[in-house]
DNA sequence: CTGAAAGCGCTAACAC
DNA sequence: GTGTTAGCGCTTTCAG
């Protein structure tokens, strides 16, 4: 076991003959420091064991090289992902990352939240909830009396705000019409909480598809599930009471999909041939579900990503006293992925 | 936008007309304040939005409130799941939290994190990546120069360490038990990557309960996969050419499960009447495969919170001079979850 | 109850 | 090249 107290900098000054001066430079690897002295501090440094302390450092230079990200949902395939985009940019970007996961995806306590970001002296702000409705406009306002920038990352783009986003909506039309396109015309939906504002808009790309095309949906043909399989599966089964010659469903995210389609098969129903479904998100055992299904996938971990990059841009920009304007919100595509459980059925002679 | 430099404390009681202790004061809720002052500085704090900065008091009080939290493949189920737990409980017990995320399991730059664990100042590291073999005993020693307490997740004990551990070994032990006792007796493998600790364990598991039930394995009833569904497809390729007499399988995450299950749903076998199926981990979407998996469960989230837990713990008797002998590692059980892909073969008369 | 002085570990800005 | 002097924003001690 190490001992109690860190070894500072003069300590290794002391030790080493040379002023605290000297050792900073060295540490910094300021280039005015004899060749000698700096290998003779630098001897010093590794038996000591010495680390600067990054506390100390933060307070004479105002600046922490901190940002912080907010999560929530951990536990699902989208926010884990883009975590884990967010977190590998930030490391290469050369920023500590201070994490805070809301629970259950509300706020009891924003002013608490916003004095922990305050005190803590981030530089930046990493928005990666779920948008939910109702509560992203509150985030944003309360977020800004923060004197740092914040990036939202949602469905929409949103006034005044910094965003990287994926467009749901169109992720919703276009699975929609893939299903018209491939012959089906009594096209359900389940829908993800509506609350969530992805479901939202998924669910509206649904709605206006249908109706361009002729096909209104009315309340008996779309359910709502919680993102769960299990909420899949019985979303499915309101379907089929309310619904009955429903011979497609657009399903808002995979782990539902999946949920439905173990339903299905076990009424006897063939997938397409009786009910053709697509999916959301391209999770990976999407491929293997049987049929495998038919998704629109988006890639998360770019989405953190570029969530990270954009906010550093700003704080570069804003320390700079650059324009800020020149900074474009970031849109990311959703990929429609045709897999088996789309198929057109089969013509009948 | 808020303006560039932060209130100070100093700014504060200038405008109330104070001292800084006494701001001091009534930021820290300290009693001995006149209840008129308190109420005036106060109203000056709201005023100016002034935020005491945790940097400058983590120098004075030499105490950063912060933990970090060492993570790696944050996209698999188990990951995130744990990291759910630990950012949950972290927030619970007042620690803020730094995340270092691993690209790829692989630390190339020990002395580069140490370095920054160091620098940082965290209290204590919860170290919650997947055990990779060769690499945690490494990780322990490297770790081991750190001022501050580490609590290790894994599979096995570690000696001399703090850990929180749920028994993979048994899991795999009970697993394969239950697939003997519902009457099968050709039982193969399909693991994890084998340099995962966790991999490793659950094979061992099957291999030395095969044994004792005088059903020996063999190199031609197992194969590897990498956790992922597709992975799971290719293994049960494998297994069906090497193993044709094979009439049940015990896969080392469910994620390859259904991957496989699907495969042999193509094949035209059926599931459990041709080859039963065991999965691990019961992620949310096994109880929807068909047929539902059977399963292993652990609960991550727990693990995530034990682990902070424990950590917290030892922080504060560190700190207090308590004796950390007192503290004992944390074990988890692995629960199995009985559903229809294991149930007994039908007893031809 | 309140304030003045000193110091946490480091760096910026000047001297020398 | 190297050292000295002042802080960074806060808390701790000790006076009053």
């Amino acid at each position: 076991m190490s001992k109690n107290s860190q070894i500072t900098i003069l300590k290794v000054a002391e030790t080493a003959g040379v002023s605290k001066q000297t050792v900073s430079r060295v540490i910094n690897n300021h280039p005015d420091v004899a060749d000698i002295t700096r290998k003779h501090v630098q001897k010093v440094i590794d038996e000591l064991g010495y680390h600067p302390s990054a506390v100390a450092r933060s307070l004479t230079k105002q600046r922490t090289h901190t940002i912080a990200v907010v999560t929530a949902g951990l536990n699902l395939v989208g926010p884990s992902n883009v975590l884990n985009g967010i977190t590998l940019k930030a490391e290469e970007l050369g920023y500590a990352l201070l994490i805070k996961n809301l629970a259950g995806f509300r706020i009891d306590d924003y002013q608490g939240l916003v004095r922990f970001l305050n005190e803590m002296r981030v530089e930046g702000v990493a928005w990666a909830c779920p948008d939910i409705q109702h509560y992203r406009q509150e985030s944003i306002e309360k977020l800004s009396t923060l004197p740092t920038p914040v990036v939202f990352q949602g469905s929409s783009p949103i006034e005044n705000a910094l965003f990287v986003t994926v467009d749901n909506y169109a992720g919703g039309c276009r699975a929609t019409q893939h299903l018209i396109d491939q012959g089906f015309r009594n096209i359900a939906h389940i829908s993800g909480p509506l609350a969530f504002a992805d479901a939202e808009e998924r669910k509206s790309g649904w709605a206006d598809t249908l109706l361009k095309a002729g096909l209104p949906p009315s309340s008996l043909n779309s359910a709502e599930g919680d993102w769960s399989a299990a909420s899949g599966a019985t979303a499915v089964v309101e379907l089929m009471n309310t619904y009955p010659e429903m011979d497609a469903i657009f399903v808002a995210n995979d782990q539902m999909a999946i949920g439905a389609m173990q339903i299905i098969k076990e009424r006897g129903l063939q997938i397409p041939g009786d009910i053709a479904m697509i999916g959301y998100d391209n999770i990976a055992e999407s491929a293997f579900s049987s049929p495998p299904l038919t998704t629109i996938a988006q890639d998360f971990e770019l989405m953190g990503a570029k969530t990270i990059e954009l906010l550093v841009d700003v704080i570069n920009a804003q320390r700079d006293g650059n324009d800020l304007s020149a900074l474009q919100p970031i849109r990311l595509p959703a990929d429609l992925i045709v897999r088996k459980s789309s198929l057109r059925r089969v013509e009948v002679a």
